[in-house]
DNA sequence: GGTTGACCTTCCATCTACTGGAAGGTCTAT
DNA sequence: ATAGACCTTCCAGTAGATGGAAGGTCAACC
């Protein structure tokens, strides 16, 4: 299969894939021309790389996660420590961009946002405005 | 002020004030000897940047900040609008991480998490378990 | 048989926002 | 004079791709 079979198949630009073989996330073989041949069990590697980055993971948890994905042996606790610290970072990722949330919201509501130049959201960033 | 005290003053590691430099954030005088001296506005400057950056804005985002900072004759409407922008996306961030957040906490509260190798987190992740 | 166009290849550069480190100059104190 | 705490520039690396150039390959059409 060519790569740009793999890419529709897997849903990850042919760019990404060649990226991921880069880094060594997968080894396609090749065909006599040169070409990379995906295999349909890459094919599940690549749709198993684009979900769990999709999922936050990073790429090198996706290199463990992959390669807990292919020990038939692997221990369950393993994943789940995974999918917990990312949990974990995930939340705290949330609680800042709520408090971020809430700061911004307020400067803008307290502009007026007109031809006029005072601004509490410049008073702000200036280190003039509300307390912070 | 040598960038040692600017850095202590504006709380910006003394490389990324180098580094702002270097992208034409700020242009900070030179003492004979070559090394940097920043003036007060210069810290006012370096803090604005560490306070917008701390508030979710890019560097490119900082970069027209401080120019309407600057700029006595700024609408107000100009500044709201980058702000206003900031938070459509840091909302839209918030509700990407949340339905995150959900995803990781069904497949981490059904995953026994022992030794067995059967493991929903993996299942799911090669698409073989809940819808996506 | 020639040519067009869609593929594929590698390699190198670019993006964001820094950070680390090497090699070397300067300043201050003892 | 020398230690060590500064400062300087420059180069490389981080994550995770993405864009583009230069060139090879393949299938179809005239």
């Amino acid at each position: 299969m060519n790569i740009g079979i793999a890419s529709e198949k897997s849903g990850l630009p042919a760019k990404t894939i060649r990226y991921y073989e880069d880094i060594g996330l997968l080894h396609p073989a090749r065909t006599d021309n040169g070409y990379r041949d995906y295999s349909t069990a890459d094919i599940h590697r690549l749709r198993f790389v684009q979900r769990s980055r999709s999922l936050g993971f990073s790429v090198d948890e996706c290199r463990q996660l992959l390669s807990l994905y292919q020990d038939r042996e692997r221990d369950s606790a393993d994943v789940k420590a995974i999918a917990k610290a990312k949990l974990v970072e995930v939340d705290r990722k949330i609680a800042e961009l709520v408090g971020l949330r809430g700061l911004l919201h307020h400067l803008v509501s307290h502009c007026h946002g007109d031809e006029r130049p005072d601004c509490p959201i410049i008073d702000e960033l200036a280190g003039q405005g509300m307390a912070q």
